[in-house]
DNA sequence: CATGAATGAGAGTTCATTCAT
DNA sequence: CATGAATGAACTCTCATTCAT
């Protein structure tokens, strides 16, 4: 019945701010091991002040997830309609490194990491993720294969195949750095890293009779 | 959804029918959401029982991860040493297949999958995967680029670069089948992928000018 | 369900607002239950300002009840000092309608039935109540009957069980009504049936053998 | 992650046992304001346990009204069935010492309180009391009544006024001595008080002209 | 005066773990 | 060995109350 509370300022925006603080507790914790008050105290606030923000723990997650789902794949998409049909091997040269540098960030990775813990739990949310990331990003890395094959600069393979060839590099190179800390040993830096996977992609590792001229 | 199943068969391998059931409820639901009685009822024990074999829920995560880990790196790592010096190709041909197929089997799949998602919430859990399970697939791949390149048969990749692409592929196609359901269009058959896969990566996008397999 | 009247009438008349819009929400919701916001926002006020008027929650029902109780206890006591000696028969069928009626209505009644749901819990607002309410009530029942048999208009019976006989139906006629909702099948109208109810004490359920005259 | 419990014996009847001591809390201070630890602490239990038995607080609410209901009616059932047509006079004053005496009792007259207070609030519940105790209680009633009319034991009064005036003493009887503890100056005892309202709701105030019993 | 963001003490509920049987 | 009733710590969410503005 009797209450001392001391109180503070009132940033703009607050929700913002919960929500970083959210993801960087879910990541790190996971979703349900997760305490809201590590969620408050990392935002600054306390517990009940969040729920002045979010309904719910889980509508957090949700909002988090709606939030940063879609800059990555946006950004891919973009880059594919700029440059696949100018330039097919570039862009995808340009498209690994988008994605290795994106996963190599322990920051840009958080929500597709939580996504990969979570989405199995969230059907709905994993349904979200899938519209809005997944098949966003399906459709560029397509785009891409189509307007090479187009132009003749690839040669026609399996769309899903391809798909698997580009996303996954990205999505072991974080699992193995962020997850099980296992670094690349020569090449540390993204770029590189990227460049080296795209070499193989484009080029395979059977050796080509090079221009035998004369 | 209820089960009582009053026969009680093999009374001396009790261990692994719970570890069976462990995995199959925390792939489900994630470790931390599981419920021990969930897995008691799976295994047709009572709560109590478990406890008899398992110290506590961790001790069965901990148990099956020892146990499940290492069966497919083992299989990877066999394959590896019986093909690499013969037959490089067919030797990355078989990889693939056999990480694909058995990132297509949700049983299979289930240890990995698990890792994937509570790696990060058990560091020493992930150490040992890391140890039996990883390091021992980075060794065997390593193994087949240096053999191929060795017999002149691959180019001198990258190993990081490599391993990415190698492995990459097969988690990508476990998260997106198992996790977000996206099935591959036409080449359904986990072999038949494999192969495609293997196409991209042994003969690159780049058409060959020389006469070369499609 | 949301109100935003930002039209402020009276802002001296805040307290009687505050207190009738406490005295809706504890009835509808219980004391226990009711959340100051609901007040605040039926007081068409913010939470916080409640606090400039009341020191607590509990303080407002404590003014409530101060408020409101006695206001029936005395009509009940200037109707009996009015007409208990000129003509007990009319008292008592007055005093009947009274009660009947102000039971009837949902704002009267309000605050009895609050005291009704609530003394128990406090036993400082029960004695409030008791010396303030039930004990005018008393004193006045007794006093009609007293003057009554004094005028040997009425029989002598029993003051506690006299006293119940007058209030019983009152509170019940409430109970039925407001709370579950039993409403009179024939006598609607509450003089109606204060007035057979009235009937039923004055004359009782056993036939006189009337006026036998030669 | 350590625990460490200290653990009992286990009763048969648990459940009741809980009831009893949910009732009693409940009652004592309202179904809102009672901490579930309460009601566990006092059936000796912890509070999960109480969850082993009832999922959640309203349950045992429920379940206690469901339980407790009807026992009251269905006696005021039996009784008028068996002696409203023999002897309405004595049936009736049997209903208000039945009545009278359950309210005079903390133990009897605990639930119909408990439905007192909280039956606003738990709309289902109060159709369920009101179906299995109202109405079994008005159809007693109101067949003693027709019983004795159709004798010519009683005069023709409306069924409703006949219904507060028998209920209503009994009621204000529980809420003068339970909530406020005002308690009768002579008649003391149940029966006694019983048989001095019966005297009033037969006899009337009204003296009657002839020899008639006091 | 008034606001409403913020606090923090609980309350209900869950569940890993234990132990009497 | 096996059971399952019981424990109690921990968690999410609520809400009376406060205070910076």
């Amino acid at each position: 019945m009797i209450r001392k509370p001391s109180h503070r300022r009132r940033p703009e925006a607050r929700p913002e701010e919960i929500l970083e603080a959210a993801l960087a507790v879910f990541v790190e914790q996971g979703f349900a091991t997760a305490r809201v008050e590590d969620i408050a105290r990392r935002a600054g606030l306390s517990k009940g002040a969040l729920y002045l923000y979010f309904p719910s723990k889980e509508a957090m997650l949700n909002a988090l997830v709606e939030q940063s789902a879609g800059a990555l794949a946006r950004s891919v998409e973009q880059h594919v309609a700029h440059s696949a049909a100018v330039d097919p091997e570039a862009a995808l040269r340009g498209l690994l490194r988008i994605l290795i540098t994106a996963m190599s960030s322990p920051k840009i990775s958080a929500a597709p990491r939580l996504m990969l813990t979570e989405a199995h739990r969230f059907p709905e949310l994993a349904a979200f993720y899938r519209e809005h990331v997944l098949d966003v990003m399906r459709r560029s890395v397509s785009a891409l294969l189509a307007a090479a094959v187009e132009k003749g600069v690839f040669r026609k393979v399996d769309t899903d195949a391809f798909m698997r060839v580009m996303i996954g590099p990205g999505i072991v190179h974080m699992v193995l750095t962020t997850i099980f800390e296992l670094k690349p040993e020569k090449l540390t830096d993204p770029g590189d890293l990227a460049d080296a996977i795209a070499d193989i992609v484009l080029y395979g590792l059977i050796p080509r009779q090079e221009s035998l001229p004369s």
